[in-house]
DNA sequence: GCCGTTTTCGGCCCGACTGTTTTCAGTCG
């Protein structure tokens, strides 16, 4: 069992328990610990079996602790059964779509039996639902929305399309009349791998209504969600959300902190505030006056000590300013305050791409025009990786194609100069872990990536042993794509990446962040672990054109999510650095 | 249910918008 199952069930017997009316604080409790194992860069599994005690674990106290290790041990959860002896699991599924929440969930349940999200759809075309205490007209409509919404969009949108979705519209809002700045925030600004919804600030002093009208006047939008004096919302056409938010400028930078989120890293955030006599909201960080009334306070009550800048909002609660990409509350408020905050990876660093493929396989642009491409970005080095021989669809390399590849590759180092061309290939790793490609070639190529492309729905010890059998080969330098997820389109292999990354360390074989915004493979945590166990991480973006080069971005951003610093990069070292590492094994 | 430079008990982030409401509950982020 993966954390992500135990993260799903815990939230499932949060979600439960809130539509039964339970305590909120200690729904709320369920739901840190949630947030504490999705943050978790090792396995559960392998935690307790070591015997490590879990309530060391932010969140997880005795009772949880006991419910994880039953879950982990028998595959279920003795509480959960109980509560789903009265009301069914798939009633959870109820407070996914937008404008249901748990009242509401318990009402449909209570008075209709809406049991799943098929059950309300039937229920609305009955027209039993607008009948109902507390339902109305619009609220059946808004849900009729939200259903097609969950339907069309279970998964999130990817951060590549969510940047093309909303291009337009932060043009239009760039001039709407009187606003002097437009942010975005959320998860896009956190540069997560897939957004909800998108949230965009825009700095304007008084009564925001004509930016709000602005905003949701946009042609782009399909429909508009809200609109009042400080926010609006529309659903474009994609069926992604986007809320605009109005802020004055004395506030854009306690606004920006807020907006940003994540949610746990504003919770964790206010409450160190608390400690100190502060409150901070968006529109501000204020000391608490001593003779407040919390009945009576208004939320720009007492002394302001900041707000018009981020860093300015960070000092006064004595951290220093924390990226946008660490705030998930997985440790960037204890090292702020430290002032331990890592000094991240930029894309600046990156030196040279490490997998890409050309016309001698699947690419649709020739080896010179790839390796010029790369000298244009201003790397020092680059390796052309065409698929190997087992990849027969796209013309994978035999080994006599590969020789004929060097030949060109020496004809093409003649005539482009400052930047390194290395002999390499992305070889297949084999059903029985095996490579696709003789030891005489193999052990000629500067370097050797490998990954799978076939039989990846194996069990897990075998896809384990296979991916662990590979990386043993003497010559191998990079297990590219490692889990073989795609966002929102396929599950990772069932392996065990834990013994996968250890092995790395063991072995000296690098690990890669595909950049390839359908993969960005592996994730934050994944990578975090890695950096954790000492693996060398490459960012490289399997380019299939010289305009696929460009997804290094999203590569940078998801190994600075998982705090990666320069030196824990490989290709972000210099080409001496680089050659050095290669020759490691020598 | 969790947690502790104020605590082993008594707190736990906070404001805006919507819809169905005659004064506010529910939902969201």
């Amino acid at each position: 069992m993966e954390n992500l199952d135990v993260a799903r069930t815990l939230t499932t017997l949060a979600d439960l328990l809130e539509i039964q009316g339970a305590n909120p604080f200690r729904i709320r409790a369920y739901r840190n610990a949630v947030n504490s194992v999705n943050s978790l860069s090792r396995p559960l599994t392998a935690m307790v079996s070591a015997g490590e005690d879990l309530t060391e674990l932010p969140g997880v106290g005795k009772s949880v602790a006991h419910h994880i290790v039953e879950l982990l041990e028998t595959g279920r959860i003795e509480r959960l059964d109980e509560i789903t002896t009265d009301m069914p699991v798939t009633l959870a599924e109820l407070m996914r779509l937008d404008g249901v929440g748990p009242k509401k969930a318990k009402k449909l349940f209570d008075e209709l039996d809406v049991k799943s999200v098929d059950d309300l759809a039937v229920e609305l075309d009955a027209g039993t639902v607008q009948e109902l205490d507390g339902f109305g007209v619009r609220s059946v409509e808004k849900i009729r929305h939200a259903i097609e919404d969950y339907r069309k969009h279970i998964g999130r949108f990817q951060i590549n399309e969510v940047e093309m979705l909303i291009a337009g519209l932060l043009e239009y809002l760039a001039v709407a009349p009187g606003v002097e700045k437009v942010e975005v925030a959320g998860s896009l600004r956190r540069r997560k791998e897939t957004i909800g919804d998108v949230d965009i600030l825009a700095a304007y002093e008084g009564d925001g209504t004509p930016v709000v009208d602005h905003f949701v006047a946009f042609d782009g939008a399909a429909r508009i969600v809200g609109a009042g004096p400080t926010k609006g919302s529309i659903v474009l056409h994609s069926g992604l959300q986007v809320d605009l938010r109005v802020i004055p400028t004395r506030s854009f930078g306690s606004a920006l902190v807020y907006f940003t989120g994540s949610k746990e890293h504003n919770v964790a955030i206010r409450t160190g505030a608390v400690r100190r006599g502060l409150r901070v909201n968006e529109w501000g960080v204020f000391r608490v006056p001593e003779d407040a009334d919390p009945e009576e306070s208004d939320k720009e009550d007492g002394e302001r000590l900041a707000g018009d800048t981020e860093e300015g909002v960070y000092a006064t609660l004595g951290l220093t300013w924390v990226p946008p990409v660490l705030r998930e509350n997985r440790g960037e408020i204890e090292a702020a305050r430290c002032g331990e905050v890592p000094e991240l990876v930029t894309l600046a660093d990156i030196r040279g791409d490490l997998q890409m493929h050309s016309t001698w396989s699947d690419g649709k642009a020739t080896l010179e025009e790839m390796a010029v491409a790369c000298k244009d970005l201003g790397y020092e080095y680059v390796a052309i990786t065409d698929h190997s021989q087992a990849m027969a669809m796209v013309q994978g390399l035999t080994p006599a194609r590969t020789r004929e590849q060097w030949v060109e590759i020496e004809e093409i180092r003649e005539r482009v100069d400052g930047i390194a061309i290395l002999r390499s290939a992305e070889i297949d790793i084999l059903k029985d872990g095996s490579l696709d490609m003789t030891d005489e070639i193999l052990e000629e190529l500067d370097l050797v990536v490998v990954s799978i492309h076939s039989f990846m729905d194996l069990p897990r010890k075998a896809m384990t042993e296979r991916i662990l059998k590979a990386m043993a080969h003497p010559s191998v330098d990079i297990l590219a794509h490692p889990t073989g997820r795609r966002i929102n389109r396929r599950e990772p292999y069932d392996l065990d990446l834990e013994s996968v990354l250890e092995a790395a360390a063991e072995l000296d074989v690098a690990v890669e962040l595909n950049a390839n915004p359908n993969r960005l493979d592996l994730n934050d945590i994944q990578v975090h672990r890695a950096k954790e166990l000492g693996v060398q991480v490459v960012i490289s973006t399997d380019a299939h054109s010289p305009r696929g080069l460009l997804d290094m971005r999203f590569g940078v951003d998801q190994a600075r999510r998982g705090w990666l610093e320069a030196g824990d990069v490989l290709n972000a070292r210099s080409l001496v650095d680089f050659t050095t590492w290669l020759g490691r094994r020598a």
